[in-house]
DNA sequence: ACCTCATACTCAGATAATCTTTATATTGCC
DNA sequence: GGCAATATAAAGATTATCTGAGTATGAGGT
């Protein structure tokens, strides 16, 4: 079956998109463009930039240093470009898919219980 | 963070809208509707049957026994259905979201590799 | 002076859904 | 006789995510 990305990575390659960031502004843009539905954790977040780098979808874009505290920022890769793209896809599909079975089901007077 | 359902969940609430279905007719429903793109692991669904009852979201419709082996029918409950239209709609948000993100970045150019 | 909040990252331990594999059993096809 | 499809169950491994703690600085309030 088609390796499902879990919603963290998806807002984390999603927040990515239009610029590089560090991993604060990735918990903030996430939460910008769900409407504060989506809250990273820290732990999550660092965990899967690892493993996204390791992937090839993100890569470093530079560090920073701010008042003595390191920031490095990330990118979308090509590849992580065309993996969201991939997964939204998908996502659309298996909505429509499932609205379609919904509306359905809503014609025959919903008998089930 | 909005617990996100798991793919193979999705699809067994989708498999299971429009009438009660036993275990392999949940596989087989689920390859149908995604054009053989999902292949429902035999381990894995039995596994969420059980959560999902224990949960409340699917009902175990009836019992029948064909040549010597059982088979369960389960069905969607109220919760069910609901469950499975709120994924429905926060899928929809998330792909419309990500794919406004990825028009904006083609308008620039697509600067970064 | 002290506290809290926002910023910014790291790591250890737990949880939970899924995957893999194995087991069991019948029917029908070649 | 063996293999594929049907049909379910259960043990063991994997892995992403979550929880929670730790480290550290600067700004704003009391």
């Amino acid at each position: 079956m088609a390796k499902a990305m879990r919603e963290p990575t998806f807002w984390i390659l999603t927040a990515l998109v239009d610029q590089a960031r560090h991993g604060y502004g990735i918990i903030q843009q996430a939460a910008s463009l769900s409407d504060g539905q989506v809250t990273l954790q820290a732990g999550t977040l660092y965990a899967a930039l690892d493993r996204l780098h390791a992937e090839g979808l993100v890569a470093i874009d530079h560090d920073e240093t701010v008042d003595g505290r390191p920031r490095r920022y990330y990118r979308l890769t090509r590849g992580g470009v065309a993996a969201l793209q991939e997964e939204t896809t998908r996502l659309e599909r298996n909505a429509s898919t499932a609205s379609r079975q919904l509306a359905a089901r809503r014609h025959l007077g919903e008998a089930t219980a």
